[in-house]
DNA sequence: CATATTACAGATATTTAATATCTGTAGTTG
DNA sequence: CAACTACAGATATTAAATATCTGTAATATG
């Protein structure tokens, strides 16, 4: 069970933006190059953040995306689930009313208490992802680059905004 | 992001052999047919519980599987990390390392707090499966079937141990 | 107004993983 | 010995992830 690359590459992307100037769009383009991944993908993850409403984008030159809530509003749950999806981790078949001995006609099965159990965890999943903000990782982040790189992006960055 | 559906059918499996009478086997052959699921692939979801230690097997008639364990040792965890593997649902590529603000001979980065994040969660959905045992399951899942089926899917079995 | 640039939807291709089956081997029971 | 089992390994099929390409409409700048 994986996720896929585009959560990964839209958490990134997204904290770039929560550090990005009051009022400024930065392209797809720059985001791909800065991230080192192929520009027409990550479109691709950019543009269900725009469908979840957790980005808002302008075209044109000086056109790009910026977060469409202040940092403290996106939660990781809101990324995750923007391009992976809301369905749960686990999907009940119900293998049980493959049971043989299980007359056609029988009533309705009660929820199948496997699934509940597993559905449970992937609540706790969620819940932890909820736990943590965007406005959580600007700190974290800045603090775990070198300085010398985190000046040169801010620059880069500001070059291109 | 999707479990397998080995997951599933491993956890039906086992909730079986839990309320297997002591000391019998019970052959894939069965389990398939009793969970309507194809019998060779099956197997190959029954040989990781195998591999794992999770579950006793013998050869011959009269044989198949048996849990190697007692119910309330065997957590759902277990289960799912058997079938599905240990490694984390979200794998970080460091595509920090391709800023291009970044000199090469930079000291090595610090940890990723994004991936720390994810990790987190995916402890927190590992910690919910590790609370939850074999044992637990047994008075769960007969009250769940109507009592016509269950009575005559115990017959069914025991005419097959 | 003209040009360059953007997001975006949709189609398409490629690669990888999941699903499924088959074959042969070795051990077990009666 | 005959019938049955688990199991490893090879192979085939199907679905999903990954990646690219094209055309369209909107926007800023000169």
């Amino acid at each position: 069970m994986q996720l896929r690359n585009h959560v990964e590459w839209a958490l990134h992307c997204a904290a770039v933006l929560a550090a990005l100037p009051e009022g400024h769009y930065l392209a797809a383009r720059h985001l791909a190059e800065l991230h080192g991944v192929p520009r027409e993908y990550l479109a691709k993850a950019l543009q269900a953040l725009s469908q979840a409403g957790l980005v808002e984008t302008t075209l044109g030159p000086t056109g790009g995306y910026r977060l469409a809530r202040a940092p403290h509003a996106i939660t990781f749950l809101d990324i995750v689930e923007a391009v992976e999806g809301k369905a749960s981790s686990f999907e009940c078949t119900e293998i049980r009313k493959n049971n043989p001995c299980r007359a056609k006609n029988t009533r309705p099965i009660k929820p199948c208490s496997i699934a509940a159990v597993m559905w449970k965890a992937d609540k706790a999943w969620r819940d932890s992802l909820r736990e943590t903000r965007l406005s959580d990782l600007i700190g974290m982040v800045q603090n775990e680059v070198d300085p010398e790189t985190l000046k040169k992006t801010i620059i880069w960055i500001s070059e291109r905004i």
